[in-house]
DNA sequence: TTTTCATATCATGATATTGTGATATGTTAA
DNA sequence: TTAACATATCACAATATCATGATATGAAAA
């Protein structure tokens, strides 16, 4: 049983979670499917990591190689394989294989630009 | 004891971690600091799970209120207010008291683009 | 007052992610 | 062959994050 008078336009009320029936319709059909917002987290999550940020920052200046990132960085190579691993399977960096090196680079620019609107989010 | 002849530039070599001195000593001074590092990841932390993401793309539509954004999403009310808890912590949301209500909207246009650019790179 | 409603906070068990040691793979040199 | 090296994978303890039930707060209506 809703309300059909609007006699009161700026109607604030939400009356126990029956919210603002017309807004809440609207807004709905506006936004991306459940699996989209599954993996576009999975996709964002990548980038919620200190490590993944360096190397994804410095892969944003040149390709390098896993021992180069290692010493840029000063970590041990497991961290940096297992990082370069979760990268990869997301489709944020590739690499091509140079005899025993592996070179690294960003996939495309989305990284970089997403990369660095952050960086200026939280530098203002 | 490095090798200081250079009879051949494709030297590609690592040999055992010490890697390629110049290319490294290059870029390890163009990336931001630990601590920026650390911020930005806690930053982008946020836009790895799915319920905030969905709550950014509503707001990214128009402002709402908690009662609306709950309704919309089909989530109790507090899974949504801890999340908006959340954003407002990481300065992603803001919201303004309308009596009973509080109205959330993004914090700016970085927010916007973000969650746009994601979403661009997943779905092409 | 007291009640009702919109929102916020606390506490917690379930689950996911972290870095790293140990080890494996694959390539080149000897 | 074997040895040395660059990188990858596995396994796991420590830690972090999630959704949610219970409860608190604070504003407006009664």
């Amino acid at each position: 049983m809703k309300k059909n008078n609007l006699e009161n336009e700026n109607d604030d009320m939400c009356e126990v979670f029956k919210s603002h029936e017309d807004v809440v319709d609207r807004v709905k059909g506006r936004i991306p499917e459940e699996s989209e917002f599954a993996e576009l987290s999975e996709f964002f999550k990548i980038f919620g990591n200190p490590t993944r940020l360096k190397i994804i920052s410095l892969l944003s200046i040149e390709d390098l190689c896993v021992c180069d990132i290692c010493d840029a960085l000063d970590l041990n190579q497991t961290t940096v394989s297992n990082q370069l691993r979760i990268l990869r399977a997301n489709n944020i960096v590739k690499y091509q294989k140079e005899g025993k090196m592996a070179r690294y680079s960003l996939t495309d620019l989305h990284i970089e630009m997403i990369y660095k609107v952050g960086l200026e989010h939280i530098l203002e």
